[in-house]
DNA sequence: GCCAACGTTGGC
DNA sequence: GCCAACGTTGGC
């Protein structure tokens, strides 16, 4: 099982609206960036991620689940760009904040800190680790 | 194919 | 609101 990290700006769609959703999931689409798209098309079935709000909040504030793995983003009219689907699995009892990353020599490098533009970003196993033990779990 | 201009992201 | 990082566009 792989790990990552998903990034969204919560007025855009929040970890509420994530699980909202429900089991079902929703796609995750909008993502235009290579990189990203290269980290998509990696994620497989049963693989979580860290969902993380930028901007506002600025923390980790749950985990997600693929539940599809990629396929061509409807939203993107050249057809070039994939999405996945993901589905809430469940919140963490205190969200990671960007300072407390930032504090914690671990994860000093996580792509989260390193690349900070990129939206999907892997994460390694021992930094999911640390970072659902600092988030309760 | 290079590179300057420009747009976007995201932290501060 | 500013600015650094960085991706994209377009002229040459």
């Amino acid at each position: 099982m792989n790990y990552w990290l998903v990034k969204s700006e919560p007025t855009s769609w929040s970890w509420d609206q994530q699980v909202a959703k429900g089991a079902k999931g929703e796609a995750w689409t909008g993502v235009r960036n290579h990189t990203a798209k290269q980290n998509l098309m990696k994620m497989k079935k049963g693989d979580r991620a860290f969902f993380y709000h930028s901007n506002e909040g600025k923390e980790i504030v749950g985990i997600v689940e693929i539940v599809r793995e990629h396929y061509p983003d409807p939203s993107d009219p050249t057809g070039k760009f994939v999405c996945v689907d993901l589905k809430a699995d469940k919140p963490l009892k205190n969200p990671v904040t960007l300072n407390a990353i930032k504090a914690d020599k671990r994860l000093s490098e996580m792509a989260l800190l390193k690349q900070s533009r990129l939206s999907v970003q892997p994460v390694t196993a021992d930094e999911w680790k640390i970072v659902s033990r600092m988030g309760g779990l």
